[in-house]
Order: C-alpha cells, then sequence, then structure tokens
RNA sequence: GGACGGAUGGCAGAGCGGUUGAAUGCGACGGUCUUGAAAACCGUUAGGCGGGUAACCCCCGUCUCGGGGGUUCGAAUCCCCCUCCGUCCUCCA
C-alpha cells in the first residue's frame, strides 16, 4: 500500500513512476485518487451530523430533569419531542455514513490494486551488474574436459519423483540418504552463518489466513500461486516471507529495537499454475521445497543499505558454495506488486549451459508495513519520540534447498559422476562426497 | 469436539449505561535537585481519518476499549455473532 498523503502531495511524480511497471497501471492510481476525492468530500459532512448528534445527546439530561415539574402527560409528550429532537441528526448521519461506506470500501479495493513504487535505480530491463565465477572449471576456456550430467543422472535413486507422482502427482520428489544430510547440513550451516549476521533462526508456521497474503502483497495478484484451503479458510504459504511479515503486523516498534532481522526456515508450496510446459525438470520447479529465507525489518532511511546488505550474504553464502553466479537486476517492469527494486543471483547450471535463478532478494519499502500497520516510533536529533510511521521490510533468499542442491550437484560434480561436496558443509554434517551409484 | 473465564493505551491493570479517550502503576520524554549519576519530587505521554495549513508546530472535528452487528437520545459498560487467548474435560503426533 503506498503513502496516500505524499501521493496526493505529488500525484504526477507518483503516476510516472508507476508507468514505468507498465503501461496503465498509472491509472489504478487515478481510480484511488478519484475515490480519496469523493471520500473526502463525504467525510466531513458525516462528522458534522454526528457532531450535533452528540451535542444534543448531552443535552438530554438537564432537558428531561426540567420535566419533573410538569404533570404527567405533558412531560410525556415533550419526553418524545426531546428524544425526536436528539435523534434528529443522528438518523441523518447514518444515511449518509452509508453513502460513504460504499465509497471507502471501493477506495480501499482500489488501494490494494496499486503496486509500489519502483525505485529509479530499479533497472528498465533485465541487468547483470556483477559476474563472478570463481574460476569454476565450467567457465574456464575448453571446460573440465567432460560432459556435465544434470542433477537428476548425478543424484540417481536419491530423487525419486517417479514415485513422489504415484503420491501427490507430478512435481513432487522424494529426497533419500546422502541428498537428506545435505539439505540439514545446508540449512543448519546458512542458519549459523545467519546467527552471526543478527538473523534470528524462526520455524513459522505455514498455514495461514488471507490477511498475512494481503499485508505481503501476493494477494490480490498471485491467487493463481496459492494452495487453498477452503475448508478453514486458510492458505499454504509459498514463502516464509508471509509468515516473518506478519510477525509484528498492528506493533508499534521502539527505534530501538530496529533493525528486526529474522530467518525463517520453512517448506514453500506453490502451484506453478501456468508452468506445466516449462521443460524444467527434476527438482527445479517443484510444488513444495524448502527454504531459508531472510527478513529484515529497518527504518526506511536505511531500506537501501540493508538490501545491499541482505545481497551481500546471498553473494557470500554462494561464495562459500563456491558456486558461480552473476547478480541481476530485475527489469521494473517485472517487480512483483510489493518490491521497489529486486536483485536477482542466478548461479550457472553446466548441464543447461546457462543462468538460473537461484535466489533473490527485494526492497518492499513501506508497502508491506503500511498494508500490515506494522510500525516504529521514532526519535528526533533529541532523542524525543515522535509519531509512529511504517517501518521498512526486506526479503532474500538465503537458501533454496532443492535449487541449491541442484547448483551443488552439477558443479562440483567430477568426471566419475561422484560429487564433491564444498568444504564449508563438511563441519555441519554434509558428506564430503556423494555418490549415486 | 465439550464446559467455563477472558480480550482495555508502549506494558501491567481499573472501570461495567451519561464531560471516560478512559483511574492507577510501570516505562518513555521534559523539568527541579545534583560536580555527574541514582533516588525523590513536578509535569507531559494512545492511534487512525478529515479539516484549518503548501508543509511543520499547533488547533478543531470525528472514529477507535479484539472484530462485526443490535438495543438506547447516549455503550468500554447491555444483547447477538465471529476471532483469538487462558483453564478444565475429551481426543491426538
Amino acid at each position: 500500500m503506498l503513502d496516500l498523503k505524499a501521493l496526493r502531495a505529488d500525484p504526477d511524480g507518483a503516476r510516472a513512476a508507476l508507468e514505468r511497471r507498465g503501461e496503465g497501471t498509472g491509472a489504478r492510481l487515478d481510480r484511488v485518487l478519484e475515490l480519496d476525492e469523493r471520500r473526502r468530500s463525504l467525510l466531513p459532512r458525516v462528522e458534522d451530523l454526528r457532531a450535533e448528534a452528540k451535542r444534543r445527546s448531552k443535552d438530554v439530561g438537564a432537558k428531561m430533569k426540567e420535566l419533573g415539574a410538569l404533570p404527567p402527560e405533558q412531560a410525556a409528550e415533550q419526553r418524545a419531542q426531546i428524544t425526536a429532537w436528539a435523534k434528529e441528526p443522528a438518523v441523518e448521519a447514518e444515511s449518509l455514513r452509508a453513502e460513504l461506506e460504499v465509497v471507502e470500501a471501493e477506495f480501499n479495493e482500489a488501494l490494494l490494486l496499486v503496486p509500489n513504487l519502483p525505485d529509479p535505480t530499479a533497472a528498465p530491463e533485465d541487468t547483470v551488474i556483477r559476474e563472478v565465477t570463481h574460476g569454476s572449471k565450467w567457465l574456464v576456456e575448453g571446460g573440465p574436459g567432460f560432459e556435465p550430467k544434470d542433477h537428476l543422472e548425478l543424484s540417481g535413486d536419491l530423487v525419486d519423483m517417479e514415485r513422489a507422482a504415484r503420491l501427490s502427482g507430478s512435481r513432487f520428489a522424494y529426497l533419500k540418504g546422502d541428498l537428506v544430510m545435505l539439505e540439514l547440513a545446508l540449512v543448519q550451516w546458512v542458519l549459523s552463518k545467519l546467527g552471526g549476521q543478527g538473523f534470528t533462526p524462526v520455524i513459522p508456521p505455514v498455514l495461514v489466513r488471507e490477511q498475512a497474503l494481503l499485508g505481503t502483497g501476493f494477494l490480490p495478484d498471485t491467487e493463481q500461486q496459492i494452495y487453498t484451503l477452503p475448508a478453514d479458510d486458510l492458505y499454504l504459504v509459498g514463502t516464509s516471507e508471509v509468515a516473518l511479515a506478519s510477525l509484528h503486523a498492528g506493533e508499534i516498534l521502539d527505534v530501538d529495537e530496529l533493525p528486526l532481522r529474522y530467518a525463517g526456515y520453512s517448506p514453500c508450496f506453490r502451484r506453478e499454475a501456468g508452468a506445466a510446459g516449462a521443460a524444467d525438470k527434476g527438482l527445479f520447479r517443484v510444488h513444495q521445497f524448502d527454504k531459508v529465507e531472510m527478513f529484515a525489518f529497518v527504518e526506511p532511511s536505511m531500506a537501501k543499505d540493508e538490501h545491499e546488505r541482505i545481497l551481500a550474504i546471498e553473494e557470500s553464502i554462494l561464495t562459500d558454495l563456491e558456486l558461480p553466479y552473476q547478480v541481476v537486476n530485475i527489469a521494473v517492469d517485472d517487480l512483483g506488486p510489493s518490491a521497489a527494486k529486486k536483485f536477482d543471483c542466478e548461479v550457472w547450471l553446466p548441464s543447461q549451459g546457462r543462468w538460473r535463478e537461484l535466489t533473490s532478494c527485494s526492497n518492499t519499502t513501506e508497502f508491506q508495513a503500511r498494508r500490515l500497520d506494522a510500525r516504529y516510533r521514532p526519535k528526533d536529533e533529541d532523542g524525543k519520540p515522535g509519531k509512529p510511521e511504517a517501518v521498512a521490510t526486506l526479503n532474500g533468499t538465503a537458501t533454496a534447498v532443492g535449487r541449491t542442491i541442484i547448483a551443488i550437484l552439477e558443479n562440483h560434480q567430477q568426471e566419475d559422476g561422484s560429487v564433491a561436496i564444498p568444504a564449508a558443509l563438511h563441519a555441519f554434517g554434509a558428506p564430503k562426497v556423494i555418490s549415486a551409484s
């Protein structure tokens, strides 16, 4: 949700920024402004009537007392008159309020449809800003001298998608043996690394109410990607970002508590509707996967720095895993509704001979916080507490387990089909070598 | 699944039909005192929306005591529904 006051102050600037997301996005803003106008013309009239009703209501007691001196019949008549007089503005206010309610409902709905203002530095089209190969054997001249296998060949029966399909349908997997140990090592290693960066590990609920999806901007927009449990009015989250963002919904945080950083570890569920034809096989695109997600609540002025910081952590994880990657500044017309700016880290997949998305981090500025009503109380230079303001939120993938396993298997495969697991994971219980045969 | 009890400001906790947006305590902020700090004392301190302002301070109005609806001239206070929390029973990994 955007800052209404800022929109009213500079509608043209906001419209221009929104148009960068694509033709017609500015029109949604105009709809909001128009409804805001109507709302504000109705509101004062309702409030004036209510003020009058209150005044009269307060006088009732005194007027009623005066009636005590009158004969009963006359008093009854007067009493009825007083009541009618007191009721009049309230009744009028009520009918106007009904009108206002309709306008406000439309207004709120329209406001939810306006995406975040993109950051000026969000790229016009996907732009590679950095490529880090660590001298990968796949990317040096000539390659390692053998044909890379894909992750399914490398994992053999450690990944069983046929039987998973029998159980649950396509795009599900059984993960077995050494790969399970690899996942657990990966998760534990990442959580300990993040712990050193101030991120508190969290295992959140993955079944959430609609409000959490609305608050994070996944609704209304990506409903076709979300699993629903209609019998219980719950949704399965596609990322723990949803649960982490809601952690401080409705709260006013002390500025001294900020930044608050969380590392959520949870399964993620995605319907992948529309991806039916996608050629990705194996673990790359599945309906259920585990992920460690970073999430930060910061002062708005710190959001850009935090975004860079989160990106740096993602890069550091890839570096420690000795995975070749490139960083992409994602095109402005490809941003989700909440994001003002987004970086993807794409990893090299030797079997495909191309870069594929592995992690991603977004600066959602105050967009989610406004919807979730997550605020903080700023202090001025003298340390005096001020009015609550929306915090800024950011999120980034620490490790998407399935895809990370793919990247490790493929990049660290050896000619004999075994895989040398990166040293960083050894101390966390990962096998040093995984061999499918 | 069943039976009770509860939900009030940053937190704790009164109020149970009429200046109650809300006592009191804690916290926070300001001040007095002090070499400084602590203690003590005094004062200030909820949020949303709209208007007066181009904007801040400030002022005015209105809404909000978990959410929604109702009764009433008037509801934090009475009634109904929902959500959540606690306790007990039942069940259960």
